[in-house]
DNA sequence: CATGGTATTTACACTAAGTGCAAGTTTGCA
DNA sequence: TGCAAACTTGCACTTAGTGTAAATACCATG
């Protein structure tokens, strides 16, 4: 039989991945319907049409199935990072990256859990998980572009500082507008990214408190909460 | 009986003290003795003398017992920041505060750590968990000292990447000179966290894979490469 | 120093996480 | 077609983590 699409993957894998979305959608499901910390990875594996065992065999536990959501965010902007010319400088190619962040498409899951997650200990705990896992990958890419002579304190701390400042924007970014995913919401999101990178790029030199700062930040102090 | 120590402190609030540090000491002889994922809480609330239920009025997990070893090496740093003076910049107080870092009483217990659990996802976990809670701290203090109105992405981008790069520093010193602790050792430590601060400074924009790579200089002027 | 109020510890019971194992089922391949 | 490897499942088991209520330790009174 031939298969229909001539994707490279075999029919195993194509369950597989199936699977996990099953599993990984099912949990959002019910994080949405339950709230946070309130089903069981059983609850998960029955709306997957899956065994409980089958569950584990996938995510080693309830909150990295949801942390899915970020990973695969994340993912996003490291294809686009990738892609960016070698000759282009790392800061500039990271800019450019987080850009592919302010997409509805791939910007609405994570919203979402966001918003869905804001007070839940544990589950902050699989998605620091899942940026630090990202900082891993941007090192490799980072090598990858720079040599592997390249200084590892300077990978170390480039790759570490853009994953922060990143997570810096999208956090200041969603206490401005919660869930919004407006054309207006998501360029407030660039544009927190864009200055998020400025800042690192500058040495963070300028005092951001003093009258200057052209940016499209007036929201910064804005008193409403959502 | 008059308390021989003039302490502010009631018997109550000793007593806590006391059996929080022996459950955290307990934790970390099991670590020692049996290594990481080989022992439960109740191993740990017996060598504490304690039940295995008072363990969880201390400690929400048993790697938050160990992180508690991160927890007390990290405030350490941030009181040292908040002794800085105020008109100081906030990469200079911030290197200065790592430099505390560096120091045998207080890198010893965290390098032990760092030794122990190299290779166990769950207690990395807690571990991000405490650089993140320290991240918030500077957060707090570095608002607190530049005023409450100073621009929340500045802020957050800006402490993420300080502690990104202290953390890129330990990792860097840890894995080229592991647990050692001489003054040699922890000459490189001060050296790195140094050096990272120099890379944050000036916005990343010294390319690394250049020959001699000893910079330990070019860190006051902030070259606009934005 | 007795006495009562409050904080802390403990025992007990319970739900749910996570894992090892062996048997069943599906897929890939010759 | 049939076999080997990968995947799924059920079952049993240990341990994490939490609620509750009784017991114990601390602290302030008179």
């Amino acid at each position: 039989m031939t298969s229909p699409i001539p994707t490279g993957l075999s029919r195993r894998e194509l369950n597989k991945a199936a699977t996990r979305q099953a599993i990984a959608d099912a949990a959002l499901a019910l994080l949405r319907a339950k709230g946070a910390g309130a089903f069981t990875v059983e609850d998960i594996a029955e709306g997957a049409g899956v065994s409980r065992r089958t569950f584990f065999n996938y995510f080693p536990t309830l909150e990295a199935a949801l942390a899915s959501v970020v990973d695969s965010f994340l993912e996003h902007a490291l294809i686009e990072f990738r892609k960016r010319p070698a000759d282009e400088s790392v800061l500039e190619s990271a800019r450019a990256a987080l850009m592919a962040l302010a997409d509805p498409m791939a910007a609405a899951p994570m919203a979402e859990l966001f918003s869905l997650t804001q007070d839940n200990r544990v589950l902050a705990r699989s998605e620091l998980e899942a940026w630090d896992n990202c900082t891993s990958k941007v090192i490799d890419a980072v090598r990858e572009r720079l040599g592997s002579d390249t200084d590892e304190l300077y990978l170390r701390a480039l790759a570490g500082s853009v994953i922060s400042c990143g997570k810096a924007a999208m956090t200041v970014w969603f206490e401005a507008c919660g869930p919004d995913l407006s054309p207006a919401s998501l360029s407030i999101l660039r544009q927190q990214l864009i200055n998020a990178m400025g800042l690192l790029g500058s040495g963070f030199a300028t005092p951001a408190n003093l009258p200057g700062s052209h940016h499209a930040t007036s929201t910064s102090p804005s008193p409403e909460r959502f």
